[in-house]
DNA sequence: AAGTTTATTAAAAATATATTTAACGTTTAA
DNA sequence: TTAAACGTTAAATATATTTTTAATAAACTT
């Protein structure tokens, strides 16, 4: 190989670098591990890997690189491929970050409206047993009423969460906000 | 304080604390630890707090308090109150969920957007020196050709996360999904 | 069916993060 | 101007997480 080829091929490893410490920069957002977040990154320029190949390219150990992945594949930004003929699992990156970004985000919302809303669903029978009871002083009442008012009011949001994943997942969202402009 | 009254507190107590659980147990998509969003979620039902209350309510140190309220504020999930007379500064929780979803999620897109198309741009540049270069086989053209491609489709997700932090911003996104329904 | 390759689980080690105690600096009140 | 109150920083400790090495299980080949 000549020189100038060489010094080519290593200006496109180069330009992917950049591209791969950036991704995974920004991947904390996506509440995975540094080297998950590299691993995706690196996953990003390729076809597809095996864990062998993780592990020498990222030069780590292949029990960290299974679980890394598995990590990956759970928000949906690795999946399984099916490669004929090789015995070893092949695995590819979810290259669309619309893809991503719509499962992973709806994943979480609809966890956060979930978990809250069955929460405050709860809190509020407490909450209206006590201002029913005809033991509770005025003052408890009070006290109940209000927060059973502000748990109430905090429903605006959790609904309008709701909402906004519905029209991710329907992709009606795309027609407020064009992908390209 | 009579008995049934006691009962009563206890029971909007506990009520406060099924709600405070779930808000603590979600908020580890805001990046927060547990203790952080723990303290948010106290905070939630209280009208303002001083560090010492905190440190009692959560029987915690101080310092930890501090930094705690430090890492929410920088996510404006709480700010500071300014209370006359008191020596003690003042905290209260941002109690309008759409404003720290604005804030949040707005503030890390932000980041994700300009972290990656500043990568991309100075990746293309290199990319773009060696599909130009005269001392470039074909095949390293090709290639460098392939993620010079692969950049330049991902940046409409970048222009759309720009879009979509924009509309949250001026508040346009509300008219396509209204707060209230 | 025995042996090999691959992936995963379990235990141990290493690393990073969170928390506390102690010290410091600043402000306020006496 | 000294002492107390308050918040923060620094160092040390405790805790949690990540990573590895070793062991196990599963799948395939011969």
């Amino acid at each position: 190989m000549s020189e100038s080829t060489e010094r080519s091929r290593a200006k496109i490893e180069e330009a992917k670098d950049k591209v791969i410490g950036a991704i995974a920069e920004t991947m904390d957002l996506y509440g995975v591990t540094p080297s998950a977040a590299n691993l995706y990154a690196t996953m990003y320029f390729k076809d597809q890997m095996t864990l062998d190949e993780m592990r020498t390219e990222l030069d780590m150990s292949k029990p960290s690189m299974s679980t890394s992945v598995r990590k990956l594949q759970e928000i949906a930004m690795v999946k399984k491929t099916f490669t004929r003929g090789s015995r070893k699992h092949t695995y590819a990156a979810e290259k669309n970050f619309f893809r991503s970004f719509m499962v992973f985000y709806c994943q979480m919302w609809e966890r956060e409206v979930k978990m809250n809303m069955e929460a405050i669903g709860e809190a509020q029978e407490d909450l209206i047993d006590v201002i029913k009871d005809s033991a509770s002083t005025p003052e408890i009442v009070a006290d109940a009423k209000k927060y059973y008012d502000q748990l109430e009011d905090s429903k605006t949001y959790y609904h309008w969460l709701d909402d906004l994943v519905a029209s991710i997942r329907s992709g009606k969202i795309f027609e407020f906000l064009p992908k390209d402009k």
